[in-house]
DNA sequence: TCGTTTGTTCAAGAAAAAATGAATGATTTA
DNA sequence: TAAATCATTCATTTTTTCTTGAACAAACGA
C-alpha cells in the first residue's frame, strides 16, 4: 500500500516544513502554541494538529516523515494522545501499521485532561497537604501559631473547593 | 531594624532548608508543585508560599535569604507576582525596604492569571487563527478542501467557546 | 554631594525537559 | 522458522527554561 502524499500536497510554500501545505502548517503551529499553554511539549500538538487536519488517519512513519520527527518522540506523544483520549486508533484493512486519527469532541479531550492531569495533581495536592495538617497540631500557641494554623485552614477551603470545581468545569462545555 | 528570625524559628528539621519550619517547608512545598501546575517556575512557588505561611510582610531581602535564592530570582519573581495581583507592596514605617504580603482570595488570584496569562494567549490564538482562515480560501475545491475548511470552521467554533467560557470560570469560583 | 542602601536588568551558567535513535520485543508473512 | 515490518523503551544528546550574580540605576541620608 502506498501511503506517500498526493502530488499537490508536496507543493509546500514553508521551506522548513518540506511536505505540509500553509493549512497544515498554520494548523500544526496553532496546536502547537495551544498545547504549550497545557503544558505539554511541542511534538504532542504537532502531532495532534496534523492528525486534526488530515482527512485520513495516518500511521507512525508517515507522522515521522511528514513532522520530520523522531519515531521515538512519535510513539511516545501518540501513547500520551491515546490516554488522554485525542487521538483514536483505526484499523486499515490490508495494512498491518496502527493508524490514527484525531478526535474532536472537545467536551471528551477536556474530560480526558482533567482525568488525566488535573485530577491526579489535585490528589497529590490533598495529600501533601493532610501531611502539613499534622505538623499544624505542634505549631506553639502563640500569635503566629495561630496564624500559620489559620492558613493551613484556609489551604484546605482551597483544596475541597477545587474538587468541587473540576466536575463544574466539564459541565461548562456541554 | 533587626529581621531575623525568633530563635524558635531556628530549629528547623529541614537540613536542606535552615531557617524554615517544618510547616514552613511544607507549605512552601505545596505551593511549588501548585504553581508547576499553572506553569511557572518553581522560585514563584517558594516566594508565594513563604509569604503565605508569614504573619507579617517581608522584604526582599529577607525572602533571600530564607529561601536561599538569589536577588535576580526574588526581584523577577516578585515581579510576576505582583502583576498578578498574587503579591502586594506594603509600606513599612521605618524601613526603607518595599515589603511584601500574600494575597488570599482565591477569587483575585484567579481573575490576575486569567488577565496575565489565559487571556494574552487567547488573543494570541485568534489572531493566529485569522491568518489561517485566509488560507482557507486558497484550499482547492475537492473533497481534502472541503474537508479542511470543516476544520478551519470547528477551531473558529472553539475559539469563540472558550472567549464565553473565560468569564464563566471567574464566576464558579464566588 | 557623596557614599550607602535598595531594587532591577540581563548575559552567562545551571538545571530541567524534550527529542533522538539504537536496541529490543512483538507480530506478521513468506 | 527466518526474515521483515512495526512499535516501544530508554540512555544519550539537544533544546529550552530557570537561576545566578555582577553591573547598573534610583532613592535616600549624612
Amino acid at each position: 500500500m502506498n501511503y506517500m502524499l498526493p502530488a499537490t500536497m508536496d507543493q509546500s510554500h514553508d521551506p522548513t516544513h518540506p511536505g505540509l501545505s500553509g493549512v497544515e502548517v498554520g494548523v500544526i503551529d496553532f496546536f502547537v502554541s495551544a498545547v504549550k499553554v497545557l503544558g505539554m511539549a511541542k511534538s504532542i500538538g504537532e502531532i495532534y494538529g496534523l492528525l486534526f487536519v488530515s482527512p485520513q488517519p495516518l500511521p507512525l512513519d508517515v507522522l515521522c516523515q511528514r513532522l520530520s520527527m523522531s519515531k521515538g518522540s512519535a510513539s511516545q506523544g501518540l501513547k500520551l494522545l491515546r490516554a488522554f483520549g485525542a487521538v483514536k486508533t483505526v484499523y486499515q484493512p490490508g495494512d498491518r501499521r496502527d493508524h490514527f486519527t484525531a478526535e474532536i469532541e472537545i467536551k471528551r479531550l477536556a474530560a480526558g485532561f482533567m482525568r488525566e492531569e488535573l485530577q491526579p495533581r489535585l490528589t497529590q495536592g490533598e495529600e501533601r497537604l493532610a501531611q502539613i495538617a499534622q505538623l499544624g497540631h505542634t505549631l506553639p500557641a502563640n500569635a503566629e501559631g495561630d496564624f500559620q494554623r489559620g492558613r493551613l485552614a484556609k489551604l484546605e477551603r482551597w483544596s475541597d473547593r477545587s474538587r468541587e470545581i473540576l466536575p463544574l468545569l466539564g459541565s461548562l462545555l456541554d
